[in-house]
RNA sequence: GGGAGAAUUCCCGAGCGGCCAAAGGGGGCAGACUGUAAAUCUGUUGUCAACGACUUCGGUGGUUCGAAUCCACCUUCUCCCA
C-alpha cells in the first residue's frame, strides 16, 4: 500500500513553524495539523501564540482549539486524532502538513507508535500514588527493579512519576513497560514524512525571537488572559502551559511584573532548549538554519526544494539520495 | 575629615594555613524522554597534549615547608560619625 505523503515542520518555540506550515499548505495544497500539546485548548489563545484567522489565512487547521481546559489529553488520543486527520486531508486529495512543537507527539504519530487500550488508571494511580506517601519512593523503585529491571535501570530515582508509571503498567495491563515498548512498535506507519526542521545557527537569535514574542504577547494581553486563566484554573494538563504559571507569582504580589517577565522569557528558552534535544535526535529531519538566508523567500525556497524531492520519490524516507 | 567593614570562579554566596579548582544556589551548556510532555528528570560548568599538569580567590610585596585563608601597602566599594 502506498503511504501517505506528510509534510511535517518541526522545530522550537518561536523559530517560525506556523508560518511556514501556512506557507507550505498553500505551495502545495495543504491543510495544517498541530502537534502541540497547549494549542488543543480553547482560550488558552495568547500565551500559546496560537494562530489566529489572519495568521491562518485560509488554510483549514487542525486539532487546535477543540478542548475545554479541565480536559485532560494524552499521546495517545494525540495519535488516533492525527491519523484520522491525516487520513481524512488526503483523502480529499491534499496533502497534511503537520507543524508541531511537540516531540512526543509528532514522533509519536509519524511513527505510528501504538497505544493499546487501557483500563481506567485511577484506582491504580492513586494507591500508588498513597504507596509513594507512606512507603517512600526507594521502596517503590526497589519494586520495578524487580518488576521490570531493564526499564527501571533507565530511569533516575528522582524521576518519581515515570517509577509511578512504570509501576501503575504492570499492575493495569499485567504488562511491563519495557514489554508494551516493544509491542507499540510493532505496524508500520501508513505515512511518509518529509521533516523540515527550523532553527539558528547562532542561538542568541533564536532566544531574542523569543523575547521579543513575549514582549509581543503582553502587548496582546496575556496578562488579562492569564488573569482570566487563574480564576478557572484546575490541576489540569492546561496549568502546565508556560505563561501563567510564570506570571502567578506575580499576581499574588510576591515579584514584580518584570521579574516575572524575565522568568517566563527563561521558561520559554529553556522549553526551546528541550524541543532542540528532541528534535537533534531524529535523523530524519532537514534543518534549515534561519540566520543562514537573506531572506524569508529564500528559506520558502529551500524547504519546497526538499519537499519536492521527496514528493517526486526521488528520495528515500531518510532524506538520503 | 575621622572610624568600621568588604573585595572569591558567568552571578549570588560559603570558605578563614594544608583534605581547595574552591561548598551551596542561580544562570549557562549538554542529555534523557511511549498515555499530564509548554511537563518530568539527569549530567556538566577555570584551562590543557586531561586518572596528570597548568593558571585562578581586587593589586603588589611579605611571613610560611605550604596562603583564597596571616602581615604591609595600594585600589575600589559599603556603612557609621562629622
Amino acid at each position: 500500500m502506498k503511504k501517505i505523503p506528510v509534510i511535517a515542520v518541526v522545530g522550537a518555540t518561536a523559530s517560525g513553524k506556523t508560518a511556514m506550515a501556512v506557507n507550505l499548505a498553500k505551495l502545495f495544497n495543504g491543510e495544517v495539523i498541530s502537534a502541540d500539546s497547549m494549542q488543543i485548548y480553547k482560550e488558552m489563545n495568547i500565551a500559546t501564540a496560537k494562530p489566529d484567522k489572519s495568521e491562518q489565512d485560509g488554510i483549514p487547521h487542525h486539532l487546535i482549539d477543540f478542548l475545554e481546559t479541565d480536559e485532560k489529553y494524552s499521546v495517545a488520543r494525540f495519535v488516533e486524532d492525527a491519523k484520522r486527520c491525516a487520513k481524512d486531508i488526503y483523502s480529499r486529495g491534499k496533502i497534511p502538513v503537520v507543524a508541531g512543537g511537540t516531540g512526543l507527539y509528532v514522533d509519536s504519530f509519524l511513527e505510528n507508535v501504538l497505544f493499546d487500550d487501557e483500563p481506567d488508571n485511577t484506582v491504580v494511580r492513586e494507591k500508588l500514588l498513597e504507596r509513594r506517601q507512606k512507603e517512600g519512593i526507594d521502596s517503590l523503585f526497589e519494586e520495578l527493579k524487580k518488576i521490570d529491571p531493564e526499564t527501571a535501570s533507565s530511569l533516575h530515582i528522582n524521576n518519581e512519576g515515570r517509577i509511578i508509571r512504570a509501576l501503575e503498567i504492570y499492575y493495569l495491563t499485567g504488562q511491563t513497560k519495557s514489554e508494551r515498548l516493544v509491542l507499540s512498535r510493532r505496524a508500520q506507519s501508513a505515512f511518509s514524512p518529509v521533516y523540515i526542521g527550523l532553527d539558528y545557527k547562532d542561538r542568541e537569535k533564536l532566544y531574542s525571537r523569543i523575547d521579543l514574542r513575549v514582549d509581543i504577547m503582553l502587548q496582546n494581553g496575556l496578562l488579562e488572559e492569564a488573569k482570566e486563566y487563574f480564576s478557572i484554573e484546575k490541576n489540569c494538563t492546561a496549568a502546565q502551559a508556560i505563561g501563567y504559571k510564570e506570571l502567578a507569582p506575580f499576581f499574588n504580589g510576591e515579584i514584580t511584573l518584570e521579574e516575572a517577565v524575565d522568568n517566563l522569557k527563561r521558561a520559554t528558552r529553556r522549553y526551546a532548549k528541550r524541543q532542540l534535544t528532541w528534535f537533534r535526535k531524529n535523523k530524519k529531519i532537514n534543518w534549515i538554519y534561519c540566520d543562514e538566508y537573506e531572506d524569508y523567500q529564500d528559506i520558502l525556497n529551500r524547504a519546497s526544494c526538499i519537499i519536492r524531492k521527496h514528493l517526486d520519490g526521488k528520495v528515500s524516507d531518510n532524506g538520503e539520495e
